[in-house]
DNA sequence: CGCCGCCTTGACATTGTTCAATAAAGGTGG
DNA sequence: CCACCTTTATTGAACAATGTCAAGGCGGCG
């Protein structure tokens, strides 16, 4: 059942897959195949992954590096909903659309799968069946309480949910992490500037919450109780 | 399969099924069985039909009225992150408990079912089986366009927005209807206040983009392109 | 070395909030 | 049905938080 269809998939051009090169970028064609038929894939700082709007015809696990998925208003204002880790599994769609763009924040790499065959995956292979529903419910719940940080915490209280859950996901020892995205891409996480993402860490800095080490991407949580109070 | 079940669903006090009485509240017992083993049952204004953090042990269906689901912050600051009118599934949760409140906006008649009979139920009757997935993912894609709203929408863009939403929703010529919930429900979902919201509806209603007749609850949408060309 | 991208910082503008007063609507009991 | 009272909505003015604009610094890379 699953020998009959991955000679079909390894044929596909790229752009079948739901995965489009930006027409600038070097078409790395290092694409190999993973145990389940995805199709490893690798982009650089700020490449497409795929757009809102295009045809969602797979989705990704995030093997290497950091994704931004993201909406944009006619006007170019962004926000990013969320930004994906090694591990993370993004880009499912139930509609035929994907309903976010998706970059690059730095080098990355990651496994494409079919949606397609996501059925016959996840029968062959149930254990990555409930990954798919696991990051599925997961996004639904992130947004959820993105929507409460959104609408009604202060700049303040959105940097302090942001370090905590950043600790969370990037540290080994939950203190110290290096971000992988820059301001900018924090300001549209949080729905805020880039200058008040800034004054705030110094901010936190100047009060001891946390260590800004010369590097600037770096963070070091010095008070989490503080940063968990600050949090609302 | 299913008449072997109804019946156990009829003892079950209102407390295990998931939806609690406050405790001050006249307990109408006028509760009656829908085709589908689903528990009519009414709430009247501001009454809660279940708390974030209760085990979620159903979900429902607005028969008639609206009911407004949300979460507080510790201090109270409030997002509402949905309103839900006749004919909306709500309360879905894939894990133990719900992850948002529930009260109606005013008085409310709601068919509870239970969660633990979804699999049983969906398989009796596939379109409603069909109806609750399609609730998810709409309340999925809802939360996502909702945090683009409240990240980077002007209080404006915001008011445009939630405008054409309601007459979507709630108009039977798509452009008269009436507000079922107060100014401070409309701050909560939105991100603002209540003078902000009676503000931004002043001025619509100055540039002649609305109509607020006396009432202060019903609106007529006069300009829809020029809403539209608001929403951003 | 010098350019360029990213980050920080400051001064100022704006949006939206807060506080306060008033008005209007709705509900209650006489 | 009216008068009263409470709740909800509107409006104004002052204020605060955050955004905007602009300058400068720092670091990496060619």
């Amino acid at each position: 059942m699953l020998t009959e269809n991955v000679p079909q998939i390894s044929r596909l051009p790229a752009s079948t897959i739901g995965i489009r090169l930006p027409a600038a970028a070097t078409p790395r064609i290092e694409t190999r195949r993973e145990p389940l038929a995805g199709l490893v894939r690798s982009f650089s700082k700020d490449e497409e992954l795929f757009a809102e709007g295009d045809e969602a015809e797979c989705f990704c696990e995030v093997k290497s590096g950091t994704v931004r998925t993201y909406k944009l208003l006619s006007d170019g204002r962004r926000l990013i909903d969320a930004f994906h880790f090694a591990g993370d599994i993004f880009g499912i769609e139930f509609g035929a659309e994907h309903r976010f763009s998706a970059e690059a924040v730095a080098d990355v790499t990651v496994v494409a799968y079919r949606r397609s065959r996501l059925a016959t995956v996840a029968e062959t292979d149930p254990a990555f069946g409930d990954r798919v529903m696991a990051a599925t419910l997961r996004s639904l719940e992130r947004a959820q309480s993105h929507m409460l940080l959104l609408g009604r915490k202060t700049a303040q209280e959105k940097m302090a949910t942001f370090l905590l859950d950043m600790a969370d996901r990037l540290s080994d020892d939950d203190q110290h992490f290096e971000l992988p995205m820059q301001r900018a891409d924090i300001a549209d996480h949080l729905g805020l500037t880039i200058e008040t993402v800034s004054r705030t860490l110094t901010r936190f800095a100047r009060k001891g919450l946390i260590d800004l080490p010369a590097s600037s991407r770096s963070v070091a949580l010095r008070n989490k109780p503080a940063l968990r109070r600050l949090e609302a």
